[in-house]
DNA sequence: CAAGGCACTGAACAAGCATTTAGCATGCTG
DNA sequence: CAGCATGCTAAATGCTTGTTCAGTGCCTTG
């Protein structure tokens, strides 16, 4: 009934699939996305406009769809990042598709994935790490971002805090089944954009008291910086 | 059979209960912290050595038996904070709760519902940003910390981040099912401690143009601070 | 045209779940 | 003693879920 497409078949793994499979596929990390990773088949195939047993028929179970969804943003996240180096964009993967409006669902199924935890969080989160050490060592080097004593931590600490709080914004102020991703992102940029850059120009303390008493601590002296 | 207490009974609502009521609610408490709130009900019977049936006659259904678990905890919450008013605590409630090390199934709880989303995670943020906030402007007005053009979106970002972060550090490398929020809670402030202290002591940025390009932008004049 | 493979479906199946039902024991009250 | 409420349970019920089964129609190939 729904074959609208003559493409090239390639028996093992076709690469390039505008079919039912791909519609699935899409429906699987819009709905994921949307609604959470306990969104039933039924609900997905629905929206593909397809049986719940085609699902079976070409993932093989829900496992399988979930799989081949992470390898699919896993794939875009990768040539996002290939761009990223010609261009020398120094924003994170997860910026960079923030950005665009039409990929507002990948993000969406970006902060299920962290909520759910699993290998592609892990995956992306290290690829956002990364991202933003990089970002610090080229601003270091750059002379606007200042030198820590432990950068890969510093870096570590960023990224749990920046996904953490797009968490929490989600599940504290859209509480619903049905999330427009792009909202979400336009609220929350909006509400963090002031307080992030305050404390990351001018600090929160005033003094360094707490950080040196806490360097002491570990047995670090503290520096003399002016 | 396991009728191993004779407290008065208050037929309406009993306030002080160690029956197999409050044994259940405990059990539930630590089941929904560990395993999270998709736990069911026939494990948090079986580890209060009750019959799944019994939870249903105490409290109705699944969700009956959670908002027992939230008024639970908010009690001791706000418990928590009379003190913190009377002994001038300088910390979050989540802050107290996680410094007893016997409060550890509540923390889990509270991270839970966070995660979760619903009534009780939307109060206990507010207890956490209203925390911040009266901390911030205590240390604003002692001179420790510096002033916001926005202390009440700051407070909520800190919040958002601190929260977050603990959140995305527990789903990072606490995959299992089965969890020590001693260990979690540890290992989480071992690791964001310095680059904590380091970037609201000193900052991230080693100038203010991006602030001061906000502040432009959304047309409020940059300051002339030092 | 015959044969076979492929995408696809409706209907069933099986498991896990929350919840209900019917009943057992116990202890209190008249 | 009877009557009855209470605390509790084993077993059944019904719903939702992922998954399987037995096809059906279409397209290609011989």
């Amino acid at each position: 009934m729904l074959n609208m497409c003559s493409a090239p078949r390639r028996p093992p793994e076709p690469e390039e699939d505008l079919t039912a499979r791909a519609r699935i596929r899409g429906a699987a990390i819009a709905c994921f996305g949307q609604k959470g990773f306990g969104v039933p088949v039924r609900t997905i195939a629905e929206r593909a406009g397809v049986s719940p047993a085609l699902v079976m028929h070409h993932f093989g179970s829900k496992a399988g769809l979930r799989r081949a969804c992470d390898e699919h943003v896993r794939n875009l996240v990768y040539e996002i990042k290939k761009d990223s180096v010609t261009t020398a964009d120094q924003r994170t993967f997860l910026d960079r598709f923030a950005g665009m409006d039409e990929y507002a669902p990948y993000v969406a199924y970006f902060v299920r994935s962290f909520q759910a935890g699993g290998d592609i969080a892990h995956a992306l989160f290290e690829h956002m790490v990364e991202d933003i050490e990089n970002y610090l060592a080229a601003g270091e080097e750059a002379g606007t971002v200042r030198p820590s004593r432990d950068p890969a931590a510093r870096a570590r600490f960023l990224a749990m805090g920046h996904i953490g709080s797009l968490q929490m914004f989600l599940t504290m102020h859209f509480p619903g089944p049905d999330i427009d991703f792009r909202e979400v992102m336009r609220a929350w940029s909006e509400r963090i954009t002031l307080p992030t850059l305050e404390i990351y120009s001018e600090g929160l303390f005033t003094n360094r008291a707490m950080l040196d008493a806490y360097l002491l601590y570990v047995g670090d002296p503290p520096e003399e910086e002016s």
